[in-house]
DNA sequence: GCTGGTAAGTTTACACCGTCAACATGAATC
DNA sequence: GATTCATGTTGACGGTGTAAACTTACCAGC
């Protein structure tokens, strides 16, 4: 029971599943995901290149456990920020568009990667869980409307998804820079979160 | 000057640019972009690994010139209907709308592509051009609305982002399996296209 | 306090990949 | 008819993920 933690030159590394989680996180957000291999993260861990499928099986568990972290991060910053906007509906909305935007400005490569379904196991328990755990803290934010009648079930998921593709969208094409043209021809110019400011305020629900 | 079309065994292909374009698209469709390799291509085209390079430099350069291509049809299918809309301008952005997720539904890898930037040389002649011209037909189907008073020009490039973003955001939530839940839960259940038209229809400008 | 079992890391090997340089081919031009 | 040059081939290189066999050292049970 001894910590693992103290033994740092030892045959076993003690932590080694974590440390190739954050060698693999800093890899990431240098590199892209095009330098994050099992290579060169088991490099930037000191350990050989095999040692790695002893903690994830194969890249796409490392991959997969990365971004289960990402969703947990993710997951908090939203709660967080829908927790601070008040009662209001549409404070809240705007409230997690906001967080959503600037969670995917600040960590382009691993939002990337959260949404890259290719390069992820889906099975994994800690991925799914994750992915579970945002979905529901969005689901949250974007629900119901109580100033407006009942709608029918179609009516409010198409709500939800609405305002779920309004933002993701808007990061998406940020992340690929396919505002930047827009963005120059305006006076300021604004930068990609103050017009989200404006792009997400252009919206009405019918 | 002889039609190249009918060599189609010597040591010069004729047409091996689009010989390979051709296999490279069946071979994302099938395989997916992890399986669209160059040596995949060649063997495809049954040619050695080394000739695409003569017509695309790197894979970078291939991939720039498939996803080019996929702008060009995407330009077409977009512009063909938004045309056959009308004039009403909410009418336009909601064939615009239908337009964008029934191309990505029908060409997913390749819609995937065309928005992965950091696999396309953003630099090529070709995709560049591309790139503009879809632009322009988005900006077309999306700009003004005649019926309000004139808006600012960030009130308007917010507007014209907005709904660029609601499709997009749609577009990859779908391809990326993230609506299969909120799907299979509505009675029905609706497909992805019919409920993009409920998702579109939920939303208004401001 | 030894001993056997086992988790964790290493080594080696393999198939595949993209890219490059050197070469072969053959069509087009002068 | 000779030459030039675009096009395709060959072979090599370093990189990658994965699997199997091996080594190490911790831990549990006696």
């Amino acid at each position: 029971m001894a910590s693992p933690i103290l033994q740092s030159r030892s045959y076993h590394h003690g932590d080694l599943k974590q440390a190739l989680l954050t060698e693999a996180e800093a890899l990431l957000r240098v590199e892209g995901l095009q330098g994050l291999t099992l290579r060169a993260v088991s490099r930037a861990a000191g350990v050989t290149h095999a040692a790695p499928a002893n903690h994830f099986g194969d890249l796409s568990g490392l991959l997969s456990e990365l971004a289960a972290s990402g969703y947990r991060r993710f997951a908090a910053a939203l709660s967080a920020a829908v927790a601070a906007a008040g009662e209001e509906q549409r404070a809240r909305a705007l409230a997690m568009g906001r967080a959503y935007v600037a969670f995917a400005r600040e960590n382009p490569q691993l939002f990337l990667l959260m949404f890259r379904g290719e390069r992820l196991d889906a099975m994994r328990p800690a991925l799914r869980d994750a992915i579970a755990a945002a979905r529901e803290v969005l689901r949250s934010a974007l629900s119901g409307r109580p100033d407006a009648p009942p709608a029918s079930p179609l009516q409010r998921a198409a709500e939800g998804i609405a305002l779920w593709s309004l933002v993701h969208g808007y990061a998406m094409l940020m992340l690929d820079g396919r505002l930047k043209g827009t963005l120059g021809a305006l006076p300021g110019p604004p930068d990609e979160l103050a017009f989200a400011e404006a792009v997400l305020g252009a919206v009405r629900l019918a």
